[in-house]
RNA sequence: GCCCCCUUCGUCUAGUGGCCCAGGACAUCGGAUUCUCAGUCCGAAGACAGGGGUUCGACUCCCCUAGGGGGUACCA
């Protein structure tokens, strides 16, 4: 049975790198009815670990990666917190120490330093004399009367090759003698990262460990570990990382403002940073950040759009196929095909397919999809129509591909504000209403048209507007943007007449009204 | 320093010796459509990191150089 895990530390974020190892690692498993563990890496011994999980178990579900095993679903190889797994770390470090692979180590960090330094003053590779290794239980107690404190290092091989298979990379090899008696055990008796991985993968039956590629180069000594321990070794496959848009280094959160230099980058925090503002939500690097997955979630991605532009982030089928839907990607998903090289993020690649879900959505799904906006904004009241024909959907309806995710709904507040609270862009006012010398005398001739045409919809008013200007001998631009801005507030926006028809004939009539009362009023210089 | 991995249009990628004077997508730039904006349609521009080999023939194989990344922690 295919099983792979996914092992993310409880940091309170869940780093967008970081789903798509998850993505490879659940797509690989489930491809084939395999299974797909979640185990929290907690050695760090952190407070509040399921307070710092949850934003990271909520994205997955979010995305639809779900665990087979882990927290919140339990599982036969549990607990799956490295936190409770000590007893077992601790065995195999016996195991280890009895079978002469480790040894209890007396050194202090600043004598193994000093020979380090030492070396590379002379340009030798470094290898720990093992000074301190006590073999013996004399030999211990001798150090220990000195006041030292061991820890447990690894005694690796100092000859010959590591060679393994990489489902990604192909054949790897390395010498061992490049590596180090790594420290399994600290001198409290906790255990370190790679000596947890090893018996963790293996007590939980892992048969493909497919993660990020700064773990190549570790590969040796967990294979190491394995081999002493008499495990049967997983398959290993390296992932490369995720570069920074338009730039090759990891893409890490920290580096916002680096980002910000790239403008596709920068408009999409932007716009993201809007509907946030809109929906009164927190705002800052560590919340609000296009580098954690919450990012999308908050402002109206689709899920399917950013698994879908995360599978093609370093794997693709073919020359053509771009769009897959979760059974193609879990039938054509496989290590194979991943690209070698990092992938760097492109914001407006993720748009792009983000437009595509978005046209592919029921409009019925596109309403209460964006309903939640509307009402965090204070824009709706709750409990609002849920329907096609109600309000928000005609809104939706006439914005069509305006709306590119579900928070752009509120860049359409015109409709959903009172006819006294609607704003005016003072610019566009300006040059659409209170400069051009007849704007006033169209508006009130088309109020008073406006007041008695049946029905008060789209293609009537469509009707009225070229009659209106055909009668007159004028040009439809000369009373078309006048009536935009004095209906809307805007210059720009949705066809004229939908927007005049779901403003309804009231609506109308009172805002050309206002911008009519408004021409007279004296502009207050800001 | 030493070791390992990587390198095709701006970006994501196809390409496993002749199908490639390199294909697709996003972005860009033109043109068409329209009441604005968005969209849509049509079109254009744009890459094999550099240098040596091997071969009748190299994006594809080998070597070197350069660049990027990782490891060399009582971090993960």
């Amino acid at each position: 049975m295919i099983r792979t895990r996914f092992a993310p530390s409880p940091t309170g974020y869940l780093h967008i790198g970081g789903v798509r190892t998850a993505l490879f690692n659940w797509l690989f498993a489930r491809g084939c009815g395999g299974q797909f563990v979640l185990r929290i890496d907690d050695t760090d011994r952190q407070r509040n670990v399921s307070e710092a999980l949850q934003p990271i178990l909520d994205g997955f579900r979010w995305l639809g990666i779900e665990w087979d095993e882990g927290p919140g679903v339990g599982g036969a190889n549990g607990p799956y917190y490295q936190s409770e797994r000590s007893e077992l770390y601790a065995a195999a470090v016996q195991v280890l120490l009895e079978k002469g692979a480790a040894y209890r180590d007396y050194s202090t960090t600043a004598e193994v330093q000093a020979e380090r330094e030492a070396a590379e003053r002379e340009k030798m590779r470094f290898a720990y004399s093992r000074r301190w290794m006590a073999e013996t239980d004399a030999q211990a107690t001798q150090f220990e009367n000195e006041g030292r404190q061991a820890v447990v290092r690894l005694k690796m091989p100092r000859e010959g090759q590591c060679q393994f298979e990489d489902r990604i990379r192909g054949e790897v090899s390395f010498s061992w003698r490049q590596e180090q008696d790594h420290v399994i055990q600290r001198t409290d008796g906790t255990c370190l990262y790679h000596l947890a991985s090893v018996v963790d993968d293996h007590e939980m039956r892992i048969s493909h460990v497919i993660r990020a590629e700064e773990h190549l180069s570790n590969t040796p000594r967990q294979i190491f570990i394995s081999q002493s321990l008499g495990y049967e070794s997983p398959e290993y496959a390296h992932l490369p990382y995720v570069a920074e848009p338009g730039g090759k280094s990891k893409i890490s959160k920290r580096k916002l403002n680096k980002y910000f230099k790239n403008q596709d980058f920068k408009k999409l925090y932007e716009q993201g940073a809007a509907i946030a503002r809109a929906v009164g939500l927190e705002n800052t690097a560590e919340t609000f950040n296009p580098v954690i997955i919450d990012f999308y979630q908050k402002i109206g991605y689709l899920p399917e759009a950013v698994i879908n532009y995360l599978l093609l982030l370093g794997w693709s089928l073919d020359d053509q196929t771009e769009e897959f839907n979760r059974e193609e990607m879990l039938q054509h998903f496989s290590l194979q095909r991943v690209v070698k090289s990092p992938a760097s993020f492109d914001p407006l690649k993720l748009l792009a397919f983000q437009e595509r879900y978005m046209r592919k959505l029921p409009m019925k799904q596109k309403v209460s999809f964006v309903l939640p906006f509307l009402q965090q904004a204070g824009r709706i009241s709750t409990p609002p129509p849920c329907e096609i024909g109600s309000h928000v959907g005609k809104v939706l309806e006439a914005a069509g591909d305006r709306v590119r995710v579900a928070g752009d709904i509120l860049q359409f507040d015109e409709f959903f504000v009172n006819d006294e609270d609607l704003e005016y862009d003072e610019k566009s006012f300006e040059k659409r209403v209170r400069k051009p010398e007849k704007a006033a005398e169209l508006l009130n001739a088309i109020k008073h048209q406006l007041a008695s045409v049946e029905p008060f919809d789209a293609p009537a008013l469509d009707q009225l507007l070229h009659e209106f200007v055909e009668s007159r001998q004028i040009k439809i631009a000369q009373v078309i943007h006048a009536l935009r801005v004095a209906t809307t507030g805007k210059s720009i926006g949705i066809g004229l007449f939908e927007a005049l028809e779901i403003i309804g004939r009231e609506g109308c009539l009172a805002r050309i009204q206002r911008a009519l009362d408004r021409i007279e009023v004296t502009r207050k210089v800001s």
